[in-house]
DNA sequence: CTGAAAGCGCTAACAT
DNA sequence: ATGTTAGCGCTTTCAG
């Protein structure tokens, strides 16, 4: 590397002193404007580019947000720009990294961060309650960079620090009151439970959920009447045929362990000549995309997850900088948002 | 903030000079395996934490390998991933960041990366050839920060510069002969050309390559087998339906644009009885997921972006540190790779 | 094997 | 309105 620019040549160049430099490159109005803009081309000329480690370093703050996620999937996706345009205006610039559900990694990068003097950490963790995670709060803590946990709120958190997320029946149990009082009794449940890894599992914990919520209603969940299929993306149609078959003994409605899965059974309903919400009515969950065929809506849950991300970011903004994190720990709960839709109609 | 803890505070603690503590800390062989460990012990007894922008901008290089990439989506997960393990290994962390396919943005986040002083960068950039690609470019080269672009190639880039990616056309290419070559003369397409946003950019962009490269194979397409959704996720079976009406006439074989379109239009067809491939042929483009139902394996071809993006690494590895870019730019081209299945044969 | 000292490039309080 | 000077926390020769 032939030797980097730095202010000392440009001060050389603009025969300044080199403070002088650095206040004018930042625009300060002490500097006359003739120096400003001397000193703006002498710059220029040598292609100056500043070096952020020195000023971090020299300045105390690196203006960077370090967030961490689990994976890169597209359900990051709003959250991330909830995020980038609520720091970008403050300056800040963001740094994400995937955990890729990996505790260990997840933990070394956080610690990275740390190391890197990031200004504050939005962090959706893993898991929520495994002594890793609290071994983790623990090591963040110490290391004194304000952060702020998104996803769940359990209340039974075993960590005290700022979290910000949604309760993880409120969505189910929003749904089902939902299909109760328009006098659904007869509810059956769309699910992928089978499948590998990480959207599996969310399945399973939603249907084991599903399962909690219609006894708390009163509601009997039959075997035969959970609709499982093995395909996140394209079950669909499975689900829907079984549904068509049934003519006679089918529920009046039918919840969807996920959106996409809602879509997939709606779609194909609609194509099979199965009318929504004539002949079945139809809710998910997590809004995707609510528009379906023939201008019918399908009614979803909303998790609200951008709204959870943007108090998230509040929160961790209103804490930077803050008397050396003597701000209480807030544990903001988002509440899911029941979006209506012309798939539910009152049972007849 | 109560003064953060530094090397002196840990050479005073374990009574030696700091420099010593600097190495001991690096596990330096030159001290004494008991120096060594009573400043870990220090170390601890401190929470000291390194600064890693001391280190960075005293030692020159920060470790750390920023990643540009358009959005936050499925399909950079896997290639993700194969950086990861090609920059961990080497003591390397990964900064990522996204354009949101917004140019502006764009630029001034690779500059923050360079202002930053990160060691290399792989950026997939938003554009191949606007002026503001070129610019950037420019810019970037100024900066001297390594950088390897990652995505297409194409023949006439305005850019010299190191790249990895596929070509456009080659895929598509590779699909069509192998339906020719299995005698297919009547082949129709499975698009959603009409989707707004990024999606249906590259449905259209593979379309009018598709029309291209049948042309190129003196193969015909009719309007009338363009088979359109509107509908990337669920449009399959508004495809599977037509298709199945339209027993007479159709296609011997249907290249999908997507491979989860192509899903999509398989499972249903598969659904509504009709047989792959007896009754109709499939082919798809970008693996996403091989089985079908009944032990039937969707034809494809992989663009092979995980092999891109692990070459990319390589080349990059390979220039940092170099004597300042001084190695040729490299432009390599990945082949796309035929994956055969079962939901093609010959045609009868 | 360990200590002293000179930077890395920049910021910021204090002088002039 | 500009220049002086002392760090920020760490790495890295070079002496001892």
């Amino acid at each position: 590397m032939n030797k980097r620019v730095t202010i000392m040549d440009v001060a050389k160049l603009a025969g300044v002193n080199y403070s002088t430099v650095s206040l004018a490159l930042r625009g300060d109005e002490r500097i006359r404007k003739s120096t400003r803009d001397r000193v703006a081309e002498a710059a220029s000329e040598l292609d100056y580019t500043p070096n952020r480690l020195a000023r971090s370093l020299s300045g105390g703050s690196s203006k960077v947000i370090g967030v961490m996620f689990t994976e890169m999937s597209h359900f990051f996706a709003k959250p991330l720009e909830a995020l980038q345009s609520t720091f970008e205006k403050e300056g800040y610039t963001l740094s994400v990294h995937f955990s890729s559900w990996n505790r260990q990694r997840e933990r070394n990068e956080l610690i990275h961060f740390c190391e890197n003097r990031v200004d504050g950490l939005i962090w959706a963790p893993t898991e929520w309650n495994g002594e890793a995670f609290i071994e983790t709060n623990e090591l963040l803590q110490r290391y004194k960079t304000p952060y702020v946990l998104l996803g769940l709120v359990e209340d039974d958190c075993p960590v005290v620090c700022n979290q910000v997320g949604g309760l993880i029946e409120e969505p189910i149990r929003l749904a089902v009151s939902y299909l109760k009082s328009l006098g659904h009794q007869h509810i059956g449940v769309a699910t992928a439970t089978r499948l590998p890894g990480h959207v599996g599992g969310m399945h399973r914990l939603r249907l084991q959920v599903i399962r909690k919520v219609f006894a708390d209603y009163n509601l009997t969940l039959k075997e035969s009447d959970i609709l499982e299929t093995s395909d996140h993306d394209h079950g669909g149609l499975e689900i829907a045929l079984r549904i068509r078959e049934n003519r006679g003994s089918r529920p009046t409605a039918i919840l969807a362990a996920h959106d996409t899965l809602a879509r997939g059974v709606a779609k194909s309903l609609l194509a099979l000549g199965v009318k929504i919400p004539e002949d079945i009515c139809l809710i998910g969950l997590d809004v995707v995309q609510r528009e379906l065929d023939n201008g019918t809506t399908l009614a979803s849950v909303s998790l609200e997850g951008e709204e959870a991300t943007r108090r998230a970011a509040r929160i961790l903004m209103n804490i930077i900088g803050k008397p050396a994190g003597k701000s209480q720990a807030q544990k903001v709960i988002v509440a899911p948002q029941l979006i209506l839709g012309t798939s539910c109609v009152p049972c007849s």
